[in-house]
DNA sequence: GTACTTGTTAAACT
DNA sequence: TAGTTTAACAAGTA
């Protein structure tokens, strides 16, 4: 599932090859995945990319916005034109086949390359917006954890107010931007705080660590490619790394690597949750 | 065939 | 009113 390090290792792909080409064509294949007027993106030069939450923004030269939101499998390809293998930068080889059965939407570029939208669950979609509505696409959003917003003093100001599982509190868009599942499973493992107890409960020592450890392992989710469970490939179609380096999540029945003991899954807030029953506390 | 998976939001509920 | 819970979305896997 794409997170915040994933969607960030799939923009800064994207930064290196896409700013300066114009779009020459959009491919809708999927009406549901495409929202806005597609006449705003014809003939635009991609002027910027960047990324809000687990968002990609594309910005255009008539100060319209591509926003992009992959939710749980999608999938953004950048295919060079001569669709080589390993021709300068490393790419899967599955990506010259595309477009695939999942292919959402393709952009094409003024130098032929293109830019596929890959998503099976079709949860994800493409949005164009003016650069006035940006603001409010993203107005529910807190800061996101890897920035300086994300500050202890605002952080322990939400818990405060809130009395709810720390678990689905890390979880929550509104509080804080782009952790998922996966991280805050390991967050909260890192920290050894139970994923179990209200934040409202939590002394000031075990929040601090507890968003300590969110930005501790969101950053090593950037620095190793993203976490590939599930459907997540980067914009080269290769695999991140961070599925080797996981603490908890989807490790049930295996030893936790700090105390030993058997990690186990239950359910919170509806979503499975993995934890260690010892030194989460 | 049934249960389960998840990011986000809308609706339902307290 | 606002915080919390649940359902819904979709398509694949176990």
């Amino acid at each position: 599932m794409p997170e915040l390090p994933e969607v960030e290792t799939i923009a800064s792909r994207l930064r290196q090859v896409l700013p300066g080409k114009t779009v020459a064509s959009a491919t809708i294949m999927k009406e549901k995945s495409f929202i806005g007027d597609v006449k705003h993106l014809y003939n635009q030069e991609i002027i910027s990319i960047g990324r809000r939450a687990k968002i990609i923004t594309i910005q255009l030269a008539n100060n319209y916005y591509l926003l992009i939101h992959l939710k749980m499998t999608g999938q953004l390809l950048y295919v060079d034109s001569q669709r080589r293998i390993g021709g300068g930068h490393p790419t899967a080889d599955w990506v010259a086949a595309l477009p695939n059965k999942h292919t959402r939407i393709v952009l094409t570029l003024s130098d032929k390359t293109n830019v596929f939208f890959n998503d099976q669950r079709i949860f994800g979609w493409i949005k164009l917006v003016s650069a006035s509505d940006v603001s409010n696409e993203f107005s529910s959003y807190g800061p996101d954890i890897n920035s300086v917003e994300a500050s202890f003093s605002y952080f322990q100001k939400k818990a405060k107010a809130r009395s709810v599982s720390i678990k689905q509190f890390l979880l929550d868009g509104s509080v804080l931007a782009g952790i998922g599942n996966i991280y805050a499973c390991d967050a909260l493992n890192l920290a050894q705080v139970s994923p179990f107890r209200s934040v409202n409960d939590l002394d000031t020592d075990e929040l601090q660590r507890v968003l300590h450890a969110s930005k501790s392992v969101i950053q090593r989710g950037i620095d190793t490619g993203g976490a590939s469970i599930e459907n997540y490939v980067g914009a080269d179609g290769l695999s991140g790394t961070y599925q080797h380096h996981v603490l908890v999540y989807k490790r049930e029945g295996q030893d936790c690597y700090n105390c030993g003991t058997t990690i186990r899954k239950e359910k919170i807030g509806g979503r499975g949750t993995y934890f260690c029953p010892n030194c989460q506390k």
